[in-house]
Parts: C-alpha cells; structure tokens; sequence
DNA sequence: AAACATTTTGCAACTTTGTTGCATTGATTT
DNA sequence: AAATCAATGCAACAAAGTTGCAAAATGTTT
C-alpha cells in the first residue's frame, strides 16, 4: 500500500509529504468518492484546510483524482485509473450517488453511453451522474 | 409574456411578488441556465441575497424550475417544461455547458440514454451533463 | 551529512457563499 | 379597508474558498 502510494507520487514529481501520503491513502482505504469536508473530517485537524484544497487541486491536475459532479454544491473526488496523465483525464464512467447513505460511487465497469447532440455542438466530456438507492441501502 | 408568468405562479399557489414576477421573466428571456450569482448580477441588487436564495429553492420545490449539476460548485438553475409539478420532476434531456463562453443549455430534444447498473443499485434520476464548445463558440 | 535550492505548508486575513431568526412589509382574502 | 397570512430584508452568523507570505520540509548537490 505504502509503496503504492510512493509510486504514484513518484510518477507524477510530486514531492512527497505527510499531507499528500495522508490523503492519497485516505482515497485507497475508501471504497467511494470524498468531498473536500469528508477529507478534513478523516484526517482529524492534522492538515490546515488550505493544504487539502492544494493538495485536491495538484491531484486532479495530475490525473491522480477525477471531480464528480453534483446538484449539492459538494464536488467530490475519486482515484483516476493509470490511464490519465496531467491535463488528460480518460474517467468515462458513470458514477452512483446514493439518496441515503450518500456514498459516492465510480461504477468503472459502466462507460458513459454515446450520446447525440444538435449540430454544432462539439463534446469535450460527458459525465453521467445517477441518483438512487445503492446496494447497501436498497433491501 | 407578464401574463405567462402570472400563470406558474397562480398555477403553483405562489403568491405574486416583485422578487419572483422579475427572477422568472430572466429565466424566460435567458436562453440557458443560471446560477445564483448570475441572478443577483442580473437582478442588480434589488433583491436580497437571502431573497433570490428562497425563491430558487421555493421554485424547485414546486416544479418552476430544475436543477443543474457541475463539478465547479456553482448550481444553474433552468424552467421545467409543464409536466413538471410539485416534487416530480420530469427533467429528463440532456445538459451542455460550453467551456468557452460558460453558457449552459438545456438540450430539450436529447432525452438521457438508458443505463445499465451493476446488480442492486436502483436509480431514481439519471443526469447526463456535456461540456464542450457550443454552437456559438466551436468554429 | 551539510549546505543549498526549491516546494510545500500553515497561518492570517480576507472574500464569497449559504443559513437562520425575527420584525417589517406586502399580498391575498373576507 | 381590516384582518390574515406569507414573503421580504436585515442582521448576525457559519461555512467554504482564496491569496500572500514567512517558516518548514523536501529534494539535490557538493
Ligand atoms: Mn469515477
Ligand atoms: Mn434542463
Ligand atoms: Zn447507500
Ligand atoms: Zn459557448
């Protein structure tokens, strides 16, 4: 796991230091995604709130996290795939916000589907946000 | 038009003031969306803040209006068609944001595709949101 | 392993965004 | 036109996000 986490950060020339080993990590144990206040939450005061906003901010340059986005006015983030590099995010699946337990999930396995626009209009990228009951809360 | 509006007003059993006759005459004029802010720039601080923030909220309660999600925490706001009532919302087309002038369409006539889900999840409202170059801005 | 150069961090100060309670104002009903 | 009820504006606050800068940590060179 540690070795993982030096590897990424390695690979992209970052630096490597507490806050960014913290939150890489936080994002390997975590099953979802994590809104900035999530992270603040889990790593208990350690880190001053304008480093997580960098280190969020470095990360989805570097194509080490993907921005998932909602009607809640809370972005969160989840790890990106080795296929992204820095400007060049390949994050083509959908994403799972649960009603009720709110976990945020990348369903890598479903690709966003085609989708046909008026002339003129030229995608760059599409994101499919789905609302609904997970697998835990469903029953 | 003024008529119009009375309309979804009286329809919905807002009672008719200043703040919500002159909000939902931008959002008739507007061709896209708009966010909060652009309500109070477009509204020239003639209204409260805390004003134009009830009435939003008060309009997607009732149907008025629907929600637009973005990964750059600014919510838009966009007119339902008619079907849309009191907690039913039938928003179901496609959204583009054009990166270049930020203008956010509501695509009426590209409906969102179906998806497939993983066993146990359950969707309630699919959002399928396109950033690109709009029709005004490609070329 | 020390000294140097370069990043990153934390703090302070600030701006922007969003929330809540309450008295005043305005709209609707009789 | 009075009475009733709802919406507004204000104040005071809380939360979220930004910027500049000195201090600390990291990476690099000797
Ligand atoms: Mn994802
Ligand atoms: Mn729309
Ligand atoms: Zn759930
Ligand atoms: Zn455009």
């Amino acid at each position: 796991m540690q070795a993982r986490i030096m590897d990424i950060l390695k690979k992209n020339q970052l630096s490597v230091t507490e806050s960014r080993k913290k939150i890489l990590e936080l994002f390997q144990d975590n099953p979802g995604a994590l809104a900035h206040h999530d992270i603040e939450l889990k790593t208990g005061e350690k880190f001053d709130r304008v480093t997580i906003y960098r280190t969020l901010q470095t990360f989805v340059e570097k194509g080490i996290l993907h921005t998932i986005p909602s009607a809640d006015n809370s972005i969160r983030y989840a790890l990106c795939k080795d296929e992204c590099t820095e400007g060049h995010h390949h994050d083509n699946h959908v994403h799972f916000i649960c009603d009720k337990c709110e976990t945020t999930y990348c369903l890598e396995a479903i690709t966003v589907p085609e989708v046909k626009l008026p002339k003129g209009f030229v995608p760059n990228q599409i994101e499919v946000v789905v609302n609904g009951k997970c697998r835990n809360c469903v029953k």
